[in-house]
DNA sequence: ATTAAAATGAGAAACTTTCGCATTTAGGAT
DNA sequence: ATCCTAAATGCGAAAGTTTCTCATTTTAAT
């Protein structure tokens, strides 16, 4: 299914690729990072290189099959790229993460990119709070 | 001048300290790194270590006397907190970094942390883009 | 089936940040 | 001004994350 997507962007169909492409669509709505995604299949009995994971994943984010966050934290974290942009709320306490997107505030990055005479690529917005269980 | 603002962080005001403080005001508008930080001041025949400017910058942190940002690339920049927030846009090509700050996204953002459930407590917002140099 | 190019895994290396500890320093009490 | 103790420093070691090197394996086109 992925197959195809792999190879419109210039790789090879390989194990390791299919392997990590399905870990991502199975974590669902959660964010992993590529140690994240190395023990867990390792855990599943794959046979698998931690480079390969690294060297993988920013492939695909090249390919723009996968976005990376910087969330706080030392390390980078990985979500498959759906056709609906959208950024991050986090909880500061338990690590949540819950996901939105607000035309308003997309609208008005470009603007102000413009105003400021930038040919704007991209953004990164996350919002830090409390959530509504930790907030109980 | 500056050493009311360690005082009143619980802090001793010691020669490392207001050099870093120093530093990070002469630095204007930039954004410096920890090792940024500890370079320049070799560099001005200071004697430091990396590992007071790393442990420095993280209290100066804590006490809201600098922001941490993360910006893309592997290491965390400073910059002296002011009275004002604002929000950064950084040109992917050059590494130049803009400052702007916007109301309606500031509003927004907190009716959105509110519809979430969140109690917001920060945010961080980094447009992405071409600078008016290198787009020409 | 052959074959060249691409990809992998394992470990070394690079890079950023933190830690541990012996020594120095700040600043309150004499 | 001097003493004293807790706090802070500098150094090197260590930890954590990501990249690199290279011998070996795999892909996919012939
Ligand atoms: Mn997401
Ligand atoms: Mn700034
Ligand atoms: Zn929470
Ligand atoms: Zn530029």
């Amino acid at each position: 299914m992925e197959s195809k997507d792999i190879r419109a962007a210039g790789l090879k169909v390989t194990l390791p690729r299919l392997k990590i492409l399905d870990m991502l669509e199975r974590s669902g709505t959660k964010h992993l990072s590529a140690e994240d995604i190395y023990k867990a299949l390792l855990d599943e009995g794959e046979e698998i290189g931690l480079a390969t994971v690294y060297r993988v994943l920013t492939q695909f984010e090249g390919a723009g099959l996968v976005v990376r966050h910087h969330f706080e934290g030392g390390s980078s974290v990985f979500e498959l790229c759906h056709e609906e942009h959208h950024d991050h709320i986090l909880c500061v306490k338990c690590g949540r993460v819950d996901e939105f997107c607000d035309e308003v505030i997309e609208q008005r990055q470009k603007t102000i990119a413009q105003a400021q005479g930038y040919q704007m690529t991209d953004h990164s917005l996350y919002i830090y709070g409390v959530c509504p269980d930790c907030s109980k």
